[in-house]
RNA sequence: GGCCCUAUCGUCUAUCGGUUAGGACAUAUCCUUCUCAAGGAUAGAAGCGGAGUUCGACUCUCCGUAGGGUCACCA
């Protein structure tokens, strides 16, 4: 290696016993970041050395969300398929007289009477994390704890320190709930002549209640947001900076500027409470920048079956509410439940009216309703059909509104054309309906009146 | 319990001995406005406690306290 160009190998090392989690994103991020950032590589390494627990489905679980975050992998390995690697360095290790078959008196079903114990030199071990500092360990009372259960079954501690070594790995970016297997790690690490990597340990995300995130707290699957209609660039940001910072006041950041900027001394200490308010900030930002197109296409996809049917039917109405519907959502998950309430029923299907509903709040004569109606109905029907549109429709019904008054002039448009309560103004929605479908209906509220 | 780690607004965080302790989310109020959303503005809101070091501590040291992690033939 020539001076300080050594090569950067990073990992990221699940166990597919559950799914990939915000915790788990993170940890990959960063090991990835500081890869890319280095021009090294960075490893997938699926830890899959207990038979019982690991799960295809979750193996594919981690595998779908990291690349649908664009976490994306130099190399592949699954512990399960270097058994011959193991078994060479314990065979090693006991031939070197640093490991030794040990007999047991099996205490728990399904334990071995032979075990392949690790000889615990029992010193006190130092090491450096990059993000917290030195850290020391006496580790005399692990003892002589067990690596593998035979050769073809090494344990946890074991298969990682020689996958990392074997794999080259020079920083090892984990969860701080590994600091206390650090040592034990080191001690295997010296045994088989492996160097030393490059430590730096992520503190815990926790819940709001600051106990330990679980899925009751929200702590779903990676999947689980995008099903939810999360977008990965909120996620990547969100949980960037959660626990690191770039060094200044940004808020919004891009992975190109996280590979510019991330560096391993920036890493908080504490544990960080997962704070929903501000990915669904994020999130809402990112959607506003998000392709029209590409959200006419999530939007419809939670559409109940009928709604979606008459927005295919009437492609341009739907093409127009796109931007509509994206400006009151924090995600694309809430557009099911607003489908189902009836929030888009309008702008596709004339509404039903309440009578009262068409008077504004100071102005309870309907005759003077059903006249300031037809006014705008008139102004309205004036308007030339090639310069129908928002500002247009405006211009032409503003000067009277304002003198008539804005209220009992706009709301009875608005209630005109929505029938709800809440909905965008009227200009928009008229420019939605097109000249026709809004003369009929303030037309038809002019009737509902007159009854 | 032993060992290890951590501790700034409600939350995420800035500060690397000297600041009116800054920003963001959330909250409140105001503006915009026919409603809703968005947008803009403003406000309130923090150094866990106690000793020390120092001319001066949020920052360094120690002792408490609190929270978390880890102590498997799981990872």
């Amino acid at each position: 290696m020539s001076q300080d160009t050594k090569n950067v190998v990073t990992r990221f090392a699940p166990s597919p016993t559950g799914v990939l989690h915000i915790g788990s994103v993170r940890t990959a991020l960063y090991s990835w970041l500081y890869a890319r950032q280095n021009k090294g590589k960075f490893i997938l390494r699926i830890e899959d050395t207990d038979k019982e627990r690991s799960k295809k489905e979750y193996e594919e679980n981690i595998l779908d969300g990291l690349s649908w975050l664009g976490i994306t992998h130099d190399e592949f390995y699954r512990q399960s398929e270097r058994g011959d690697v193991y078994k060479r360095h314990l065979e090693k290790l006991i031939a070197d007289g640093v490991a030794y078959v040990s007999k047991e008196e099996p205490a728990l079903e399904g334990q071995r009477s032979t075990v392949i114990r690790f000889k615990n030199p029992g010193r006190t071990v130092t090491f450096r994390d990059e993000a917290r500092g030195d850290i020391s360990f006496d580790t005399t009372e692990l003892g002589d704890f067990v690596i593998a259960k035979d050769f073809e079954s090494p344990l946890y501690h074991f298969a990682v320190v020689v996958d990392d070594f074997e794999m080259g790995v020079t920083h090892i970016i984990r969860g701080d709930d590994a600091i206390s297997n650090t040592p034990r790690q080191i001690l295997i690490q010296e045994a088989i002549g492996a160097p030393r990597p490059i430590y730096a340990h992520l503190p815990m995300i926790l819940a709001p209640d600051k106990s330990k995130l679980s899925k009751r707290h929200g702590a779903l699957a990676v999947t689980e947001y995008r099903e939810e209609g999360y977008l990965p660039e909120a996620i990547l940001n969100f949980v960037a900076l959660m626990g690191w910072n770039p060094g200044n006041d940004q808020e919004i950041i891009s992975l190109d500027e996280m590979i510019k900027l991330f560096t391993l001394e920036k890493i908080q200490k504490g544990g960080a409470v997962f704070n929903i308010d501000k990915l669904k900030w994020l999130n809402k930002h990112y959607l506003k920048l998000f392709s029209l197109e590409k959200a006419g296409e999530e939007i419809l996809a939670r559409f109940p079956e009928t709604l979606k049917i008459k927005a295919h039917s009437e492609a341009k109405i739907f093409k127009k509410i796109v931007p509509i519907i994206i400006d009151h959502i924090t995600s694309f998950g809430e557009v099911r439940a607003l489908a189902e309430a009836g929030e888009y029923e309008y702008f596709f299907e004339d509404p039903a009216y309440l009578k009262e509903k068409l008077l504004w709040k100071d102005e309870q004569d309907s005759e003077v309703a059903i006249q300031k109606l037809k006014k705008i109905a008139l102004l309205i029907s004036n308007i030339d059909d090639v310069l129908f549109a928002s500002e247009a429709i405006k211009s032409a019904v503003w000067d009277y509104a304002t003198e008539a008054g804005r209220g009992s002039v706009l709301w009875p448009m608005r209630y005109a054309l929505s029938g709800r309560d809440k909905s965008p103004d009227p200009f928009t929605l008229a420019d939605i309906l097109g000249k026709e479908t809004t003369i009929r209906r303030i037309n038809s509220a002019i009737k509902t009146l007159e009854e």
